[in-house]
RNA sequence: GCACUCGUAGCUCAGCUGGAUAGAGCGCUGCCCUCCGAAGGCAGAGGUCACAGGUUCGAAUCCUGUCGAGUGCGCCA
C-alpha cells in the first residue's frame, strides 16, 4: 500500500492526464491550511494557463473525481483554484496499520539500486581531527545510512589523508627533534642486507617509544608554520616527501608508524561519534597507480608542461571563468592533492565500479573538485554525473567566523565530544534524569545524549549553509534539539514497558482524535520525506521529520491517554500508534546516526 | 579584480521545481499536574522575507541591478 500523498497524487494526476496535460500537475502536497484540509492540489492553476480555461472549473473537475475516491472524505475547491482534500479516518487507520505491520516504517526502496561510494570525513595522518571534521563525518554518515537503507549498495570510505607534503614535513620535524630518529632514518636509507621482520619490529618498537600522537600534534603545526617562512626547510620537506613516495625504506617505516598511531586515535573519535567506515583506504593506496596513470595521461595527450610542472588543462571554451588546470606532477616531481584524487577515481573504478561517488567535503573545495572531475571526464575515468561534490558550510563561532577556541586555536573534535558529554551529564543531573541508572549506564547515556545534541544540531540545518555553534543551545532538553527527541523516544519506551507490565497489548489502530490524525498524517509522510532527502542529499529533511514526529507525539500523549483510556480497544489502538511512532522515530534518528537510549 | 554562496521574527534557523493568512525553536506574557515521564502541553505578542526594478492573474521563491556578509581563484590538503 502506497502512502496517501502518492495515492492521491496519482488519482489527481489521472484527471490532468485525461485533459491531455502532464500527470505531475496532480501533485498533492500536505495542506498549507491544516484548518481547512489534510492535503491540497494546486495543479488546476497551472493547467488553466495551458488550456486557457478558468482554473476554478478545472479544480472542480479534479475535486469531483477525487470525491469518488474511497480515501477521500471531502474534496473542495477554494480560492483561485486550489483543491482541498480531507481523508477519511478509515483511510488513515488503514495506513497506520499497514505501517505498523511493515518492517520499514514506511521507508521506500529505490527502483534501481546503484553502487554508491561515499567519500567523507577525510581524516589526516598526524593531525587530530578538529571541529571542521565534524560536519563531514556527521553528514557523510547520514547520507551513507540513508542511501544504504533505501536499497543502494553503499561503501563509506574515510579517504585517509596519508600521503602528501605533510608526511615529508613530519619526517623532517621528527628527525630534527630527535637525533636518534635522524640517525635511524640515515641508517635505513635503503633496506639493509638481511633486514628481518624482527628487525623491523625492533625499529617499530623504538618509534613507538619515541614518537606518540602528542608529539605529532605538537611538531606538525610548528613545522607547517616554519615551512611557510623558511624556504630551505620547505625544500627539505619536499625532498623528504619525494623520497617517501619513491620508496625510501626508513621513510616508509616511520610513515607507517605515523599512520598507525593516528588511526587508533581516529577510530576512537569516530566510534564516539557513531561513525564507521567500510573502507579505510588512503591516498597512499593509490600511489602505485600514479606512475602508470601519468604515463597514460601523457599518452592521451592530456598532460602538458607548464612552469616546470605537468598539468591537465580542463578549461572549456564556454567557461565564464578560467578553471585552473589540474596539477598532476609538481615541479618537484611530487604527486599533488588532485593527483591522488584522480588516481583514487581510477582505483575505485577498478575495485568497485561505482555508479555514483559522493564527496562529502567542505563547500570551499568546490573549485578543486570541479577541476578533478573535469580531468576525470577527459581521461575517461568517469562518466558524466558519476562524480558529485556534496559541499557543506562551515561551523561558525558566535562571531560568525569559522569556529575557534577561546585562545584562537582550532578545537579538537575529541575535546568537542567531551564537552558535549559533560554538558549532557550536567543537564541530566540537573533534571534528575537517569538517577536509577548504574554509573556506567549513566555515563553511556550522557555520551549518547551529548552526541545526539551535536549531531542533531548539525543535521537540522541544510548542509549547504553555515551555522553558528552554540553548545548550550544544542544541549538543551527543550526545543528543536537532539535531547528533546531522545526524551520523547524514551518516554514512549517507558510507556511500552509499563504496558507490558500491566498486560496491555497492542491492537488494531483506529484513528479518531485530532491529535491521532495529526500523528497518522505525519507517519504517512515519512516515505516521501526520505525520498526527497535522498534526491536532494538533504538529511535536514529527515531531522525535521523526526522533530515534527516528536512534537506530534508529545501532543498526542498529552491529549490522548493510552493506558489510562477507559476502553480496551482504544488502549490497544493508542498503544500500537505509540509503538509505531517510536519505530519510525528511532529509524529516523538511526538514519541520522543518532542512537536512542532505553532510559534517561 | 573575477566567480560562487548567503541576507526571512529580538536571537538561531526552515521554506526557495512561484500559489491561500511566510513557519519552527529559543527568549517574552499568560494558562494546564486528582491522569501513562510537566525536561511536557495549550494560548498570545512579535516579520515592508536586505533594498530597488522586472516577469506573472499571483513572487520570500524566477530575472536584473545596488548594498552588506562569507568563501574560492595551479606547485598545502
Amino acid at each position: 500500500m502506497s502512502d496517501l500523498r502518492s495515492g492521491l497524487s496519482e488519482a489527481a494526476g489521472a484527471v490532468f492526464a485525461a485533459l491531455g496535460l502532464p500527470v505531475d500537475l496532480g501533485r498533492v502536497t500536505p495542506s498549507d491550511r491544516p484548518d481547512l484540509a489534510d492535503f491540497q492540489c494546486n495543479g488546476a492553476l497551472a493547467a488553466a494557463k495551458a488550456l486557457k480555461r478558468n482554473p476554478r472549473e478545472i479544480a472542480a473537475e479534479v475535486a469531483r473525481a477525487l470525491s469518488a475516491d474511497a480515501r477521500v472524505e471531502t474534496a473542495e475547491t477554494a480560492g483561485p483554484g486550489f483543491v482541498n482534500l480531507r481523508v477519511t479516518a478509515d483511510a488513515l487507520s488503514a495506513r497506520a496499520r499497514a505501517l505498523a505491520a511493515g518492517p520499514r516504517a514506511g521507508a521506500p526502496l529505490v527502483g534501481a539500486p546503484r553502487k554508491v561510494l561515499v567519500d567523507y570525513a577525510g581524516p589526516n595522518v598526524a593531525k587530530e581531527m578538529h571541529v571542521g571534521h565534524l560536519r563531514a563525518s556527521i553528514i557523510g554518515e547520514a547520507i551513507k545510512r540513508l542511501y544504504r537503507f533505501l536499497g543502494d549498495e553503499v561503501l563509506g570510505d574515510a579517504h585517509f589523508g596519508d600521503w602528501g607534503f605533510q608526511m615529508g614535513l613530519l619526517i623532517v620535524a621528527c628527525a630534527d627533534a630527535d637525533p636518534a630518529i635522524a640517525a635511524l632514518l640515515e641508517r635505513l636509507a635503503a633496506k639493509p642486507e638481511g633486514f628481518s621482520d624482527e628487525d623491523a619490529g625492533r625499529v617499530r618498537q623504538q618509534l613507538s617509544e619515541n614518537i606518540g600522537l602528542e608529539d605529532l600534534d605538537r611538531l606538525y603545526p610548528a613545522a607547517a608554520a616554519r615551512a611557510k617562512s623558511d624556504p630551505a626547510y620547505r625544500e627539505r620537506a619536499k625532498r623528504a616527501t619525494a623520497e617517501l613516495q619513491a620508496g625510501r625504506f626508513g621513510h616508509r617505516l616511520i610513515w607507517r608508524h605515523f599512520a598507525d598511531i593516528t588511526r587508533v586515535a581516529l577510530e576512537r573519535d569516530f566510534h564516539a561519534l557513531g561513525v564507521d567506515f567500510d573502507l579505510w583506504r588512503g591516498e597512499s593506496d593509490v600511489d602505485p597507480l600514479i606512475e602508470p596513470m601519468v604515463a597514460e595521461l601523457a599518452a592521451k595527450g592530456l598532460l602538458v608542461e607548464d612552469q616546470g610542472a605537468r598539468i591537465v588543462r580542463v578549461a572549456r571554451a564556454d567557461d565564464r571563468v578560467d578553471t585552473p588546470p589540474l596539477l598532476v606532477v609538481s615541479s618537484e616531481g611530487s604527486a599533488m592533492y588532485g593527483t591522488t584524487d584522480l588516481a583514487t577515481i581510477l582505483d575505485r573504478r577498478r575495485f568497485f565500479d561505482p555508479d555514483l561517488v559522493l564527496y562529502v567535503v567542505d563547500q570551499r573545495q568546490a573549485g578543486h573538485f570541479e577541476t578533478v572531475f573535469r580531468a576525470a571526464l577527459l581521461a575517461d575515468y568517469a562518466t558524466e554525473g558519476e562524480l558529485r561534490h556534496i559541499g557543506f558550510g562551515t561551523m561558525n563561532g558566535a562571531d560568525g567566523k569559522p569556529f575557534k577556541t577561546r585562545e584562537g586555536g582550532v578545537l579538537k573534535l575529541r575535546d568537542l565530544i567531551d564537552m558535549a558529554g559533560e554538558k549532557a551529564r550536567e543537564r541530566l543531573r540537573a533534571a534528575g534524569l537517569g538517577a536509577e541508572l548504574s554509573p556506567e549506564a549513566f555515563e553511556e547515556t550522557a555520551l549518547q545524549v551529548g552526541v545526539a545534541a551535536l549531531k542533531f544540531a548539525d543535521l537540522i540545518n541544510f548542509r549547504g549553509t553555515s551555522y553558528v555553534f552554540d553548545l548550550d543551545r544544542f544541549s538543551s532538553f527543550e526545543g528543536k534539539t537532539g535531547p528533546y527527541l531522545l526524551y520523547q523516544a524514551v518516554r514512549v519506551k517507558s510507556l511500552l514497558r509499563r504496558a507490558g507490565a500491566e498486560g496491555v497489548a497492542e491492537g488494531p489502530i483506529a484513528i479518531a482524535q485530532p491529535a491521532e490524525r495529526e500523528l497518522a498524517l505525519l507517519l504517512d509522510a515519512f516515505g516521501h520525506t526520505l525520498g526527497e532527502a535522498y534526491d536532494k542529499l538533504a538529511p535536514n529533511l529527515i531531522a525535521d521529520h523526526a522533530f515534527r514526529l516528536g512534537q506530534a507525539f508529545a501532543r498526542f500523549y498529552a491529549a490522548c491517554p493510552v493506558l489510562a483510556a477507559p476502553d480496551a480497544e482504544i488502549r490497544a489502538s493508542r498503544l500500537a500508534l505509540a509503538a509505531l511512532t517510536l519505530k519510525q522515530l528511532e529509524l529516523a534518528l538511526d538514519l541520522l546516526g543518532i542512537t536512542t537510549p532505553e532510559r534517561m
